[in-house]
DNA sequence: CAGTGGTCTAGACCACAGC
DNA sequence: CTGTGGTCTAGACCACTGG
């Protein structure tokens, strides 16, 4: 009825260049594209698309301040690694590291299973609210001392691998072992931060009540939905953060 | 037109749209222009630098990125006011709001002096190190509850209008009372937060050691130099922070 | 050298605001 | 209606990369 004409007027009211940059989000989200080859360059997607370099170049440096995608000049354009390093609750740690050389903290998987539902997480990962889901603990160290405490929510189905593995089989780092086992590719986060005055946590405070930073994280990949949701702690003694307000 | 043209030959390893971008800063900061009037079209400022459209709008992209300038499609280009309300530390009484009418809180200053130099402060400020500085001790309260309190500092020369006041002659919010004043704009601000357990603050905590998270701010002015620093504290217990991340 | 992204031009037409 | 910014084109040349 209306409905369709309405739909394609609307759509027509897009962009070109917003089209260009979603059916680019698809195509690099479907072809699990790598980080080492180039992606198309600028005077191929312009034909392929139909449009002009300037409209493709527009819809490219959409992707690239999300985060998505790096220019490198003279050689082309990739998907870009995320800034693991860049997690707020990551950088208490970078403040106090000795000088020259911020070690890496490492990143150890401490239990896998699968968990019952909970209402809020289920929705923000999209599954529908009765569904179990894959929950994962994890402490990150450095200098043998427990810096962040990690709970880990994830979809069974993007990450059904996972489910499958003892915690000794995890690497170090999680995105990048996401993205090599279940291809999904963590491109951006939302964080919030709190501080709890009095709070316990298994790995981190010994069993006493500590003040700690509790960071609740919803982290979205390619197609921008949501696929991990995370919260992590750490001391409030070590905490340290950093940003530009404009 | 020669000057023009002779500077783009000499300053040719700097693209066009950078220096135009320069130009146009250095031009609003000069002018002390007001929020209410358009900056000059793209048009006009194409020919005044004897650009193209392309080439200026890049140039007035950049600010607008930077938070300096706002574009209306059909009205103009504007200096922006800047988001005095997206402060990190002022963010904590927002989560506590009252649903639908989020309430500013009043902000009161309760003293104003001239300070010795402080060796870390003058040199952000770029002032020489034995100058003094003018100093402000400020609360910002809601339902009559002390919720941030300030200290800060700021240049003697740009702000020496303020150094005549008493605290009551203050406004509430105190970035458009320094334009209105001063004619100094702030556009921007790099704030670090750290967690004091154990802080004393006149205004904050009663006299009482408590938990607090301290902000300490460097504010930019139009011309990009650091034009206010500012430490503020707030109870850890209010405390709520958002961020993306990519 | 060829191919990539970076800059720049000189137009065109559209969408919106305000008189 | 005019003037603004928003989108888009079809080229040009420059700067950088790697074979």
């Amino acid at each position: 009825m209306f409905n369709n004409d309405q739909k394609y007027i609307e759509l027509s009211k897009i962009p070109r260049y917003l089209q260009i940059k979603y059916e680019l989000q698809k195509f690099l989200a479907e072809n699990s594209w790598s980080f080492e080859q180039a992606i198309p360059s600028e005077q191929e997607l312009a034909s392929t698309y139909d449009a002009s370099i300037g409209t493709v170049r527009k819809a490219v440096e959409c992707l690239v301040e999300e985060g998505v995608l790096i220019k490198h000049q003279g050689k082309g354009t990739f998907l870009k690694h995320p800034a693991f390093v860049e997690s707020s609750i990551v950088r208490f740690y970078l403040r106090n590291a000795k000088e020259g050389k911020p070690e890496m903290p490492i990143g150890e998987i401490k239990c896998v299973k699968s968990v019952k539902a909970n209402p809020r997480i289920n929705q923000l990962l999209g599954e529908p609210v009765e569904n179990e889901l894959i929950y994962l603990e994890r402490v990150r160290s450095a200098d043998s001392k427990v810096i962040v405490s990690d709970k880990i929510w994830l979809s069974p189905e993007k990450f059904a691998p996972l489910s499958e593995l003892k915690p000794e089989q995890f690497e170090n780092l999680l995105y990048p072992f996401y993205f090599k086992l279940c291809g999904q590719l963590v491109v951006s986060a939302k964080e919030q931060m709190t501080i709890l005055l009095n709070h316990c946590d298994t790995y981190l405070t010994d069993g006493q009540e500590k003040a700690v930073i509790k960071v609740c994280r919803a982290a979205k990949g390619l197609d921008g939905s949501i696929i991990e949701y995370r919260e992590s702690y750490g001391l409030a003694e070590d905490f340290y953060y950093e940003t530009i307000i404009t």
